[in-house]
DNA sequence: AGTTCGCATCAAAAAAAGTTGATGTGTATG
DNA sequence: CATACACATCAACTTTTTTTGATGCGAACT
């Protein structure tokens, strides 16, 4: 790419980001389950995903890095939430149903 | 992921494959210029990007793989367009429209 | 104060994706 | 038929992403 990127570009790398952060089927469940099931800990989300907690961790925080995703810290816990608005900024409407299965 | 996959899961990691075709900001541009321009030679596309051949091929071997876009040969040129139709299955309303600058 | 629990973070290793330049194949053209 | 063109494909290499196991750190509990 030789051509100096324009505003159009900049939007694009923001999107690769996001994409990539789709991108990966274990980070599609977590979007999953943090839709269908709202604020969930990790230690919880672990148990679901039958997924080791340092591997999960690093998989949340690519989704953290997107916003597609937040944290609250109460005590000793934190739990995470899908941030549907943002998911629908970028999914069709119809995908985004992949996230609220029930 | 000891679970056996369910349906759902297999629709997932079908979508995976597809977000990851969309995770590279070189795809983006093409599908922008695809869906702006129509068909469109690969040596057209090349000095549009300003890529190698071979990486443009690359490159278009994998948007090809999850049918974002299609090719038909026409003599010793072969042209590519977008199925705008796959590519709103996936994206938002407001996201495919990037797609279609002008 | 010492332990334990819940989780983030780190560094090393493994795996996957992307790049590069070369080679191959089919189609036209002299 | 020899050459040139348009493009796909390949193998070696580089870069990025993911995994793994260890370590660290704060909050709670004893």
């Amino acid at each position: 790419m030789i051509k100096q990127p324009d505003v159009c570009d900049i939007t694009l790398l923001d999107y690769e980001k996001k994409f990539k952060a789709l991108s990966d089927h274990k980070r599609l469940y977590i979007l999953r389950i943090l839709a269908a099931e709202g604020k969930t800990c990790v230690c919880d989300l672990g148990e679901l995903l039958a997924l080791p907690q340092s591997k999960l961790s690093y998989h949340l925080k690519v989704l953290l890095d997107v916003n597609f995703i937040s944290v609250e810290k109460e005590g000793k816990w934190n739990f995470y939430s899908a941030n549907s608005n943002e998911i629908k900024k970028v999914l069709s409407p119809n995908l985004c149903c992949l996230f609220y299965p029930e």
